[in-house]
DNA sequence: CTTGTTACTATGATTTTCATAGTAAAATAG
DNA sequence: CTATTTTACTATGAAAATCATAGTAACAAG
């Protein structure tokens, strides 16, 4: 865990300071737990994901949980280190909302905020009720252009095999 | 600036997804503007900080200014859209400092809150006030033990040369 | 007993990164 | 006025990571 330096953000980049990570985090978020649909949803070539998802159990952010003996199976769940890695997460969605799309194209998620019952925005706090917004009080929903993207891609996925 | 995907975490990690783009913005962020100080802080090599410099200006997150001709010599400054990160770089840094770090260690830096004049803490939201923090309405100030690190990794570069 | 499913591993070409060294264009020092 | 220093890079070659593509292993279903 140790890097050189007291900076958090140099320590923190040595664990996800990396594409294919965050988008592994994506995934686990998204409540994908399996390999396939990771590699899926991410498009890595499986080494990819099969070394990020080794490190991030190396660096305590999941845990491996078989669901099937005989083969042996794995579901990739997150721990609590990997959970609180959630806010980062949001300011990353907020910030390639923000600034990676053209006004046009169009959201990717929503969330509402279970706390008030109404959107909770891309910021810290929730858009309706100013609270700040936990990861369990709320619900996100994905767009149906999103939704489209991803079945597109679970399908491209298949058909290549 | 168009992915193949909607999703904005995708988009923003082909501008962000590498630790020495993240290494760099932290520099900006803590007003190095230079070259030679951002590569001794972050421990890039010159080819390092420069691809990325090129590429954060190419993402529009600075833009360089002259401030020197003969020899022309350029600083590196944030642009909206790159000021429009610190969210993402505070929630790193809070989750860096929470779990990257045995708690002995101790922190790299603290804010105050200029509004209420008390500390920030390291959440999106104020710890003494409650209010959402913005970059203006802060102060950083490093601690000792941070900023004997950072003078010496200066020293270092510059003796080996 | 062949086909399908899931989770990988193997391979070789390409690309990126790293360490080290060197260049260029002045400013400053002797 | 020559020699050193400063700042910002570029060049080079070895080492490591990444990519596309293909293949394997272990079982389940029909």
């Amino acid at each position: 865990m140790a890097d050189q330096t007291l900076c958090p953000v140099a320590r923190a980049e040595t664990v996800v300071g990396d594409r294919w990570t965050v988008l592994v985090l994506r995934e686990l978020f998204a409540r994908n737990h399996r390999f396939e649909e990771i590699q899926a949803q991410t498009g890595g070539t499986p080494q990819m994901i099969t070394a990020r998802l080794k490190k991030l159990e190396a660096d305590g952010l999941l845990t491996r949980r078989v669901y099937n003996k005989r083969p042996l199976r794995h579901e990739y769940h997150l721990t609590e280190k990997g959970e609180a890695f959630f806010p980062v997460l949001m300011a990353l969605r907020a910030w390639g909302e923000a600034w990676c799309k053209s006004p046009r194209e169009g959201r990717a998620m929503n969330y509402t905020h279970l706390t008030c019952g109404k959107p909770a925005g891309l910021g810290p706090v929730c858009e309706s009720c100013g609270k700040p917004v936990r990861r369990e009080d709320m619900v996100g929903e994905r767009t149906a252009k999103y939704q489209k993207e991803r079945d597109a891609r679970w399908d491209a996925f298949k058909a290549s095999r």
